[in-house]
DNA sequence: ATCGAATTTAAACATTTGTTTAAAATAAGT
DNA sequence: ACTTATTTTAAACAAATGTTTAAATTCGAT
């Protein structure tokens, strides 16, 4: 029943790869079937439409999303390690995989009919315990009162952007992939300090 | 010659819209004409095919962000209040067009042949004397010495994403449009606070 | 009023696209 | 080996899509 990786596996990871790239309406049903070497009518045979395929993987995409910030947060850290570790790997994930934030944020406003349930994913993150510890640190003054929410735009921004903006970027100021990659990892550590100083200002007073 | 506003412009405007919602590839030339209220020959007979108009467009709104930017940093002001003046201008913008950014970088990202060419806007940037302006604060130690293309980053990364996220934003933390809105109220003042203390360390030591 | 150019339309074209149907091939169970 | 269910394919469908053609309409200038 199973070959070497299953049939519906492999397309899972050429709709993947292509709709990363090229976003829903940007591609083709045969497009995927064809780089997995198939017929179109097997991939409606798995999946009931393109639609419900696209729903799959920007699913996936959004678990692995949020997964990878849980993993951080369950760990045995103080705030200012955790905020440097999920800014690093968050980073190193995103340049690696650059399509990721644009799919995510285009694929989350195509969505047609059905608006996906996301609620799932923020009983994850109260699961981690993240929360709690920075009520804690706030209470305690050594993390500035600044709301979750607020807190999550901050990383996400300083972590997404200049992975979403990099043709912009590249354009305006005239440099190629390879400036760009160094640009990306001198801004790891602007943000990861700027973002430090931020929250937790008493603790880097003179650092 | 020309009516109350030209056939040109009104196809224009609503190409705008239309593909700043919904994308290149998420919509059809049938869909813009017919919101123009005329036949869909008629767009080909004044822009010469889909991919021009869409070309078209996004370099108008390339142009106007550059222009808002530019605008500001003309001004006879410090650095300091270019920082809170330029933040507030955008997220106000953004609050009003919040597909702008998306539509730019999907935009820059689905350019299918030709590359379209920024380097101009280069031109703009450096001829706003703001280069000058942060080199001399940064050699009297009145600014942190950030390159600037980082510092583009920071500023466009805190204005642009948190509109960019709102729908995953919203998915997750369970909010709607009006807690959103009082969110990037919030967020504004938040953004500004943390990029002036940290590209302007030494005067905001205790304000 | 008439001529010629610019504007607008209706219709058609050739592809492409998502999806389905029915048949063929493969695998599994007996 | 035979039967049945699963997997895969080729072909077809209807609708949509970007673009073009040729005719109609509008409009300014003479």
């Amino acid at each position: 029943m199973k070959k070497d990786v299953s049939t519906e596996q492999k397309i899972k990871d050429a709709a993947r790869k292509v709709f990363m790239s090229k976003g829903f309406s940007g591609c083709t049903t045969r497009e995927i079937a064809k780089s997995v070497g198939i017929n179109v009518a097997l991939l409606n045979y798995y999946f009931r439409s393109k639609g419900k395929l696209f729903e799959l993987i920007l699913e996936a995409a959004l678990s692995d999303l949020i997964d990878g910030m849980v993993e951080v947060f369950h760990q045995d850290m103080s705030l200012e390690e955790k905020t440097r570790l999920i800014i690093d790997k968050e980073f190193e994930f995103l340049k690696k995989h650059p399509e990721f934030p644009l799919f995510i944020h285009t694929g989350l406003n195509q969505e047609s009919d059905t608006e996906m349930d996301l609620s799932s994913f923020l009983g994850r993150l109260h699961t981690s315990g993240i929360f709690e510890q920075c009520e804690k640190a706030q209470s305690e003054g050594r993390m500035r009162k600044v709301n979750m929410i607020n807190v999550t735009l901050l990383f996400m921004s300083n972590c997404h952007f200049p992975i979403i903006s990099k043709k912009l970027i590249c354009g305006i100021y005239q440099i190629d992939d390879k400036e760009h990659h160094a640009l990306l990892n001198e801004h790891q550590e602007i943000v990861k300090e700027m973002l430090i100083n931020y929250l937790f200002p008493n603790t880097n007073k003179h650092a």
